[in-house]
DNA sequence: CTGTTAGCGCCTTCAT
DNA sequence: ATGAAGGCGCTAACAG
């Protein structure tokens, strides 16, 4: 690992010469340049970018924190923000915290220390402990795809209680009226967002919410399975489910499938977040499809623009549209159904 | 961003005893030691850990290099890596390169500038440009999930050849004998080996292998729908197809459903890679999977090896065991069938 | 138990 | 057009 002075020492000149070299800085004689260039390259001299940036002050690093990086709905969020970071010479690291507060804590702790430049997050929860630190440090944050309590971080994601409130809306217009909502953890706004948008449409139809059927956990498969497994225990039994997202969607179609009920005959379900179009072969799920992509490319233009010390000095919320799109995991509840 | 002297001069002391503070290192009274704990709490100092580094030449990263993040098979293997390097305090920077060369090289570059300690690659292609800078400085490399003609690197992945083999005689096992093989580039390693793997088993059945019958394009949905159409226009129209991934299957599925042809009954379809169980509703397609997880645990673990000064002096070859899973997919050819 | 010195690799400032 | 000095933040080695 040969370093600048190295080369200068080859080339005979001083590291000032080679730095200017490097950096296409100043003058340098036509000479000097090529003597410096094959001193380069003969030592396979790579600047040490780290010893850069301990002057500069700026690592040209992002970090881009998700709670599972197995959900395509963030690995998409992830290209957005690739691509976008890329576009201003930016790098990205990601991170994966599980939903987990703790381990959340430990990655912003390292970051920091790391010295990244602004921080993309999903928040796994809402709490203030975990980025107490980022505010008292005043780094550039924008949040995505969840809000948190305190106001004052930038924020990208679609309207949940929107969203919510369209799926189950087109429940209720199909004729259901036992209508159960299985959500994540209650320390997370989507999950808590899309249960308000479930009630707000629920009283909208006079039908009010019933607390049985309104069900709270994780955003995982298991839980899902868990929570549709109690949902379907409940007499009367719903006729439809809105789960609160895909992991928990499909783990409430297992409990479904194993009480041997049928899609949509006996019961509808419908969800947030569709799966990649090409990844399923008969796509059939009833879904609020929100743009992944798009949500991490604005978020990380939002995070250099406050980078490059631009936009405005309030907190900017972006809400992206979401969009419904009608399949075949829905239909009307079985007592209409045998009316037709 | 206050740094290791301002915490001194607050606590009245030298920069080297908040170092031993904060590193825990050396001999520290308990009233100094509360009073620098003291002044970190006020500052909100954090370490700047690019310093450190400067100073120790390890930056306890590593590098995880994808060719396509949205592939759930690379995720897999991402959170293989992520959870081995964590367990012994190192942090992983991911990158995508889409399959691209020039991408890889830009990468490559940039990290080596980054000082990271170590590289997991999987390597867009077999060109040994990109990668002449990593053995000309004797970084660490381990290669995952393909081989590269240099052989100085440790890799980890499954074997392609027999994978291939056993799904191709499964089909042959059913009676077909016009099998068509959708590829991915020849410059990648699996593509060659998965179509190796067909023509062995072709000729062991001693029917050989039809050139016509043979396709190499790239490893995406779009090349796999149009190899299937030029696959299922050959004169006679072959009875059943591998696709050497889960992409080129799916694409390769649309096209079959475009020319109204049923699977299995008109035509059977193999390929590498499952999607997670928990994704699909009911799978169907009979594959090889490989144990994305553990190749990313195992090839991390190896360079750490490498990164502790440990493991042998020769280049170790992992090859972790694949698994075929028959399922609905494939099944006799229709001539055979009608027989039945 | 604590402080001083020196240096990691680079670049800004000021000379020459 | 080129070079010398100094410092970014941190810590190992050696005082004291």
């Amino acid at each position: 690992m040969s370093t600048i002075s190295d080369v200068a020492k080859r080339a005979g000149v001083s590291t000032m010469t080679v730095s200017r070299v490097v950096n296409n800085s100043g003058y340098i004689s036509q000479e000097t340049r090529e003597r410096v260039e094959r001193a380069i390259a003969e030592l396979g001299y790579v600047p040490n970018a780290l010893a850069r940036y301990l002057r500069f002050k700026q690592t040209k690093t992002i970090a881009l924190i998700l709670t599972d990086i197995t959900n395509p709905f963030f690995t998409t969020i992830a290209r957005g923000v690739e691509d976008a970071a890329r576009d201003q010479g930016f790098s990205v690291i990601f991170c994966n915290t599980d939903e987990s507060e703790t381990e959340q804590t430990e990655y912003l702790q390292l970051l920091l220390q790391r010295q990244v430049d602004g921080f993309l997050l999903v928040p796994a929860s809402d709490s203030d402990e975990s980025i107490a630190a980022l505010r008292a440090r005043g780094v550039p944050v924008v949040l995505l795809d969840r809000r948190l309590s305190v106001g004052e971080f930038d924020s990208v994601r679609c309207d949940s209680v929107q969203g919510a409130y369209e799926l189950v809306h087109h429940l209720l217009a199909l004729g259901h009226t036992r209508i159960a909502v299985l959500s994540g953890s209650k320390a997370v706004s989507t999950a808590v967002d899309r249960v308000a948008g479930y009630t707000r449409a629920m009283c909208e139809a006079g039908i009010g919410e019933d607390q049985h059927l309104v069900f709270y956990d994780r955003f995982t498969q298991g839980d899902g399975y868990r929570m549709a497994q109690r949902a379907l225990a409940a007499s009367p039994r719903p006729t439809a489910i809105f789960a609160a997202n895909n992991f928990i969607a499909f783990g409430a179609i297992r409990a479904i499938q194993e009480a041997d009920l049928r899609i949509p005959e006996d019961i509808s379900i419908v969800t947030f977040d569709d799966l990649p179009q090409l990844w399923v072969m008969d796509p059939f799920l009833t879904v609020v499809t929100q743009p992944a992509y798009e949500i991490g490319h604005k978020a990380t233009e939002l995070l250099l623009d406050r980078l490059a010390g631009e936009g405005p000095v309030e907190t900017r919320e972006i809400m992206l549209p979401a969009e419904l799109i009608v399949r075949k995991s829905s239909g009307p509840p079985p007592t209409v159904a045998t009316k037709l």
